[in-house]
DNA sequence: ATTATTTTTGCATTCGAAGTCATTATCAAT
DNA sequence: ATTGATAATGACTTCGAATGCAAAAATAAT
């Protein structure tokens, strides 16, 4: 019973009085086979039950059919659906999701290590801890590479990204068009790109509508993390009237420790956005006004520049950026006129 | 530049002066090297940047090292945090990820030709579109099978369960207990086992208590198919006071609608409990009362029993189901008097 | 020192499909 | 019928590491 010894394509040559060659074949594209020969190595194989082995293609033909990617486990409710649409779009190409999970920059060799031995085609990356030097490996290696929402210096990577700047302008826009002078700004954590960039973005757009040291603080993505975040800011001097979060779900906890510890209504007393455009931004306890990344467009995108770059390694390294959908919610309003 | 070529074992035997298979045996465990060689050969490797190739490894042990995890893109919030848990311990065991999505049933035998030809070690199965035809496919071709909270009929692959009767038992008991008569439940999807168990254990429980013809809404484990479940409810002549849901996700949704469409307070004109135990019900304005899945020892006892399987593929397939635990919220309460 | 024993080592083969190349069959044109 | 062009075919080699086996070296026992 343990005799179950697979059908390889010899087998199949045999059975169907041809050579090994011709079974192989049969099964590429656009080879030289005669309708009769594919017509009887198709049938002896369907008879035979033989499937190509797609381990020994491998190790001819050098292309494995798989793409790492790579993602942190990180709060961001959002990469189950970026994995998801990933993975839609890499088997309608034909390649397959070899998953990594990047949690803290320790494990990043043990990956970089699997990467190499297992010879992917590309890689996706969505974590955080990727530097710079990690990422020029890779041309050594000629894995082409994508970056999902990190642009990287240098020529080495492509990328595709969220236009966080022009959605935070937007945000804040309307914070600043609604008279608020008092912000937050509640972060990320340090060592994500994302988070940083949605820092500068903040920042660099408050200062140009003439709000500057707007007090920061930071936070890890997560429900609790924005709780706290807002909690410490109502213990410091500066009470803010518009919070503008690192993500959705920081916000999410922003709106419940501001409703439930302070007594809050939003936004008659405190105004709120956050950025992702998570399915509990709709949620009617919460409605949050929020910028919603371009999710098909960018992992469509990140998919097709990969194949591209497999095909063709030579080409460049380009970078793609999108502009995120501002979703009204009702967090945000006029401020309140201190008595 | 296109000239890298991948440095081989033959490059480092002739580098280092030994013959290749000496260069193989120090990259395995318990075979016979000197001490000498061995130290010789790590050290031109690292010179040259030898990495052994995880393909051509494959293709003579008949091990690939990697385990398909299949799963649907569902709005079952839980998957995610399955699928990270998983993903670290697989890669505890060596063992990698090679991840597929199952949606409709259409998918599955594209699916099954790719865990054939890539000779998968084993499969962890999460989706709901599975059958048991395809099941008992595994068997005649060896590769072991962990079925994620569904249970088949029959030996062919072991099974981690949550134990959905008993927390479903829990939560009754206190619906009932609290003095409700008037029940609804709001079912997942048809085509999903867990849903299906779900709504049988309900049931069942219920009719122990006495309550039986129930109304039945169903829903596609989404929040805004908890709401309209919720909704169609209120349009029937039977007025819930107590609703059992089929997840979380969906529990939430009736909160929404009960409190935004019909001005219910929770819990005092109604009760809700979910299942799952996913973050949101943590948060303030939900605080729903659940049974949170053990996904820890599930994900581990996957793994183990599936490594195990590898191993010894004749050893019996075996099921293992915990408990959950109950999560005390704040959306049950007594039943209100009508006037 | 000699034999017996164990440990190291290299040769040759294997895994399963793909691709090169020379050969043969097929068909059309003259 | 003969030639030329094209399509189809199979023998053989390749990818890179693992392993059975026999030979060689190192060690132990006498």
């Amino acid at each position: 019973m343990i005799g179950k010894k697979s059908v390889t394509s010899y087998d199949v040559a045999k059975a169907a009085g041809v050579s090994q060659s011709a079974v192989s074949r049969v099964y590429r594209e656009g080879l030289s086979v005669s309708q009769k020969t594919r017509e009887k190595v198709l049938a002896t194989a369907n008879a035979l039950g033989y499937k190509p082995n797609a381990i020994a293609r491998m190790l001819i033909t050098k292309r494995s059919g798989m793409v790492a990617v790579i993602l942190s486990s990180r709060a961001n409710l959002i990469y189950p659906e970026v994995l998801s649409l990933l993975n839609k779009r890499l088997s309608e190409k034909n390649e397959r999701v070899l998953l990594f999970n990047l949690d803290d920059a320790a494990g990043l060799d043990d990956i970089l290590e699997q990467i190499w031995t297992f010879q992917v085609d590309g890689v996706i990356a969505l974590a955080a801890h990727f530097d710079n030097e990690s990422i020029n490996k890779f041309k050594d290696h000629n894995i082409p590479v994508i970056l999902y929402n990190r642009r990287v210096t240098g020529n080495s990577a492509s990328s595709v990204c969220c236009n966080h700047e022009q959605g935070l302008n937007d945000l804040i826009k309307i914070l600043h068009d609604f008279g608020h002078k008092q912000f937050l700004v509640v972060a990320g954590p340090t060592e994500s790109d994302v988070a940083q960039e949605r820092l500068e973005c903040s920042i660099k757009s408050l200062a140009n509508k003439g709000h500057t040291d707007v007090p920061i603080e930071y936070g890890d993505f997560s429900y609790d993390s924005g709780r706290k975040a807002f909690a410490a800011s109502m213990q410091s001097s500066a009470i803010p009237t518009a919070v503008i979060c690192g993500n959705d779900t920081m916000a999410i906890g922003v709106i419940d420790e501001a409703r439930q510890n302070y007594g809050l209504r939003i936004p008659e007393d405190l105004s709120i956005v956050g950025f992702d455009g998570v399915n509990a931004v709709f949620w009617h306890s919460y409605q949050l006004t929020t910028v919603k990344q371009p999710l098909e467009q960018m992992t469509k995108a990140a998919v097709d520049i990969l194949l591209e770059q497999i095909e063709s390694p030579e080409n460049p390294a380009q970078l793609r950026v999108w502009s995120g959908s501002l979703i009204k919610g009702n967090t945000v309003g006029p401020v309140r006129n201190e008595k």
